[in-house]
DNA sequence: AATAGCACTCTCGCGTTGAGAGTGCTAACT
DNA sequence: AGTTAGCACTCTCAACGCGAGAGTGCTATT
């Protein structure tokens, strides 16, 4: 690919940012206009040409202006990635937010989804952080009714997991808070594979409870993802780009199966930093339901610990210079608040 | 208002289950053809003008067929109230599909929002069971890190309320169970205000967590419905009434603020009985972001011990015949479901 | 009371047309 | 050589007109 010149690389952002704000084909003359530039529309015209050969530009038809090609998005993207900041008083206001809710990893999931959809009218997704390798904390069984009993099942890290158990026969509160007290002083700490690899226990209940809790933790390691926190799903629908046709229908319908969802965010984020972004423009070819639409995302969290992802998805036409900034801020919070829950245990 | 004959009561019905499945406004001709009539289209026509006198029919523009008036929709789903059985095989499926899932509230509810989108291409609405006057069951206390402590809060009726309390100093595990222990033996079965009654504890941390156990159960009082569970959203948008007007995300969005979906559906259904079904056409006038769409409501549950509100919302030509009793049956299997988890305790 | 016939109305789809926007190319200019 | 003015050309889009078709209400008839 041909390099482009200072003054094509100008020209270049300034076309995607109008058509950014207008969604509208930017045309010679309009650019001209609007923007202060030594230049005649004729000239511009031919730089348009050039970019358009190189295809970072396209005509949606002869006669119309040029609009963003992937490419083009993708250039826009990477020119971006190194600067934007957001602005001190926006950053303040978030944080603030964060502080002043409540120490609660539901609230900080909800928050962080509203405050990214708001931010850059987007649907914003957010999973509750996660550990690949579960370890385990601390158990506590409570009888319900009749052989039910519920299980809350603690992780080192404060992945909390709820669960039903339908034991064999009915058994006494007192039998089961004696087997669970029992249980944690001899897991603490120890992961999946460490408890099963334990020899079986003596007392019936503790090994069928102890059954359990492996079958758990191995669910809770399966699951590759904390939940899905999302927010702003009506945003989408006032684009433009997704009036009429159902476009919106399929993307809204990658949001509705979580396992869909799920899959994304980690084949995407699997292999990327805590703080790096990822931008996913069009789809990359992968997926069909987003072929017009973008995706920015981060991870968050403490390496080894627990993680999650973040993100927004928008037309491929997405107010980068707000969202990007937006979302690498969110994912830093988001990073400082597992670490300070987490550290020290 | 005038009485109906009969002819004109067939008549009416006929239309309106001819408006629903084809979205278009149904002419005198059309009738005549599509359904075994012994009438002409002339006959047809004067009671159409009398339908359309009396206010349950109207005409788009003068040359077109009818549809029918919010009035019209009214009529329709009385007539259908008392009646409209859930197939056997449908309710055997959906049946099976409870009794097979995990015996936990989530899974239900989740469940349950899902068939009800499925089975009516609406957007369904599940809230989980909810105790109005929640009584003291059982607490857990499990130290998190430093002061922060993930408080367990189970209420009779199996209402889970989780929690992390900030203590004023680090407390051992030992400790908080012991604390834990103290205060199950003591408000076992209790209500809010029994507890709240009783006389402060010699044990500063006793003391201290009775007060925040009190805070969460009244807070868990305020709520005025358990968790909202919803499926079906992209259902709406298929529809041709919201295919390019914007009234689909003026819907969509009161989905998004919980806080007002649950004032509707605490409003609408806070008098209605077990089992009683409601549906608002239209809004009723109150609910201006819901004029062009109907949502069929039921309560279930236990009254007294916990009960939720469960529904389905979609465009005025909702397919009111399966919906209904879709809804209806639902309703009775988790009122079912409560009752065999929450009786005997 | 029910129906056949008829004049009337209104929408919708379709082809035409003219204005406007934007382009690419060429020739002139710096 | 790079820049610009001018111009012919292309294409979309909104407006318009028009005819077909659907549906109606009314009246006269059975």
């Amino acid at each position: 690919m041909p390099e482009l010149t200072e003054r094509q690389k100008t020209l270049l952002l300034l076309i995607i940012r109008d058509y950014i704000e207008s969604a509208q084909p930017v045309g010679s003359k309009r650019l001209v206009e609007h923007y202060r530039i030594n230049l005649s529309s004729a000239t511009i015209r031919n730089e348009m040409a050039a970019l358009t050969e190189m295809g970072y530009l396209r005509q949606p038809h002869t006669s119309a202006g040029r609009v963003p090609t992937e490419e083009g998005y993708r250039y826009f993207v990477s020119q971006m990635m190194n600067q934007a900041e957001l602005p001190e008083s926006v950053q303040a206001t978030i944080s603030h937010q964060f502080h002043q809710s409540q120490p609660d990893v539901d609230q900080w999931m909800t928050l962080a989804a509203s405050i990214l959809a708001h931010q850059s009218q987007g649907v914003s997704v957010v999973t509750a952080p996660h550990a690949d390798k579960a370890k385990y904390k601390h158990v506590e069984l409570i009888s319900t009714q009749g052989r039910q009993v519920l299980m809350v099942l603690v992780m080192v890290g404060g992945e909390v997991n709820q669960q039903i158990l339908t034991l064999a026969e009915s058994v006494s509160q007192e039998r089961l808070s004696q087997s669970a007290s029992r249980l944690n002083g001899l897991f603490a700490g120890l992961a999946v594979d460490a408890i099963a690899a334990l020899p079986a226990r003596s007392d019936a209940l503790d090994q069928d409870i102890l059954t359990l809790i492996v079958q758990a933790m191995r669910r809770t390691a399966d699951r590759a993802s904390g939940e899905i926190y999302t927010d702003g799903l009506s945003n989408v629908l006032s684009e433009p780009e997704f009036a009429e046709s159902d476009e919106a229908r399929r993307a809204l319908r990658l949001f509705e199966k979580s396992s869909t969802l799920q899959d994304l965010l980690v084949r995407t984020t699997t292999n990327s930093n805590i703080g790096g972004l990822q931008v996913l423009i069009g789809g990359e070819g992968e997926w069909e339901e987003l072929r017009q639409c973008s995706i920015v995302l981060a991870r968050y969290g403490v390496p080894g610990l627990a993680t999650g992802t973040l993100g927004v998805l928008g037309p491929m036409r997405m107010a980068y210079a707000k969202t990007i900034p937006t979302v690498r801020f969110v994912a830093g919070l988001l990073s400082d608040l597992v670490n300070d829950t987490i550290v020290g245990e």
